[in-house]
DNA sequence: ATACTTACGAGTAACTTACGAGTATTTGGA
DNA sequence: TCCAAATACTCGTAAGTTACTCGTAAGTAT
């Protein structure tokens, strides 16, 4: 989902003209100040980069001097860092280049942070390839809340109940089972989880 | 919702009026002040901005010198409108009091609106009871895209592929079955699934 | 009466969309 | 590693819409 360098270009352009001259750009001003030939080229970029939704017009299609970014609120950016990948079984994948995540406004937070989903083995607590999970870093939990915890080093994402004992994960899902930590686990809470969502 | 060049240049026409000459210009007198030729030129302004909300009469209709500013209220908040509930194979159950979710920025869309999904209807879909989804409105779709259709009054969730006698309707998931859409089927779109998420 | 506001009808310039076709650049395999 | 295919980008022009304009006449409140 991320955008080529010259679809950069374009945004920008939109946004600065925007802020300079209080009112979107026309097509012809986009075409002299990107240097472009042609209105077609200006309504390619507008075409592919409102499917994108990186883009919209404020009155409706056709209406003049309405493009509009998308990112406009990006003032305050709602967004989360996407640190890695989970797996229920393995251990967490993290990324390199932390991407940036829209996510609802009320969500960020410093502690949060943003997993995507991969592979099917999740799919029995209704979260499938290529969800995105938000978490809140946390090492300890209240019971009855839902975590990402691992053992031994697998990820997993399960109701926390602490015992007398040690810990009980439940799934989500009750035709599965159990899980009884033991001492000899190495066990430990990533986080909790907040929030999921899917993109189609 | 954002105004042309020209219609702020009205606007602010009216703002220092009042405030310089203690009441509202009369149309005669916005004519004189913008250089326009005719009274239907600024009628038409009126008539416009009004409908949009930035300006009102005082004293009701057809008051004079009664124009006023509706000064900008809004700190856009990245909510959607929670328009109703929805179960696969049920009526879209409107709700009245449409209150607000948040949802990431670049959703904000005037034609976006969120339902809440009621029951386990679209578990095979990997959407449960209580999960919302966001959905632009719009009565086409283009193939393979997942719609928010209604059959004979039943809301489904499905791609939408049409073909040369109708349409075909096919589930996430590829155990159920692909619906065949007849002509005497009463059918229509009403949006297009843009994400969908879950709060724990 | 006087001082305004509303209601047509119609025109034009400013923009946006649609279409058709061609050239670069990336990507996925054999 | 090299080709094929997809994707990204470009051009020109014509047609379609919308924002804005005019003039005039009829309506409404003091």
């Amino acid at each position: 989902m991320s955008l080529s360098f010259k679809q950069k270009r374009f945004l920008d352009f939109i946004r600065r003209h925007t802020l300079i001259h209080g009112q979107s750009p026309s097509y012809e001003e986009i075409m002299a100040g990107l240097g472009f030939g042609s209105l077609g080229t200006v309504n390619w970029y507008v075409r592919v980069l409102t499917e994108r939704r990186h883009l919209y017009r404020t009155k409706g299609p056709n209406g003049k001097r309405a493009l509009t970014l998308t990112e406009q609120e990006h003032a305050t950016p709602a967004t989360l860092p996407l640190l890695g990948l989970i797996a229920a079984g393995y251990p967490i994948e993290a990324l390199e280049n932390a991407e940036s995540i829209d996510v609802p406004a009320p969500l960020v937070h410093p502690d949060n942070f943003v997993l995507k989903v991969k592979g099917d083995s999740m799919i029995e607590e209704q979260i499938e390839d290529g969800d995105y999970i938000i978490v809140r870093k946390n090492p300890t939990a209240k019971p009855g809340q839902i975590v990402v915890a691992l053992i031994n080093g697998e990820a997993t994402l399960k109701y926390y109940y602490p015992t007398d004992t040690g810990v009980e994960l439940h799934p989500r899902n009750p035709d599965y089972p159990v899980i009884h930590v033991h001492k000899s686990d190495d066990f430990s809470i990533n986080g909790i989880l907040l929030y999921s969502f899917r993109e189609y």
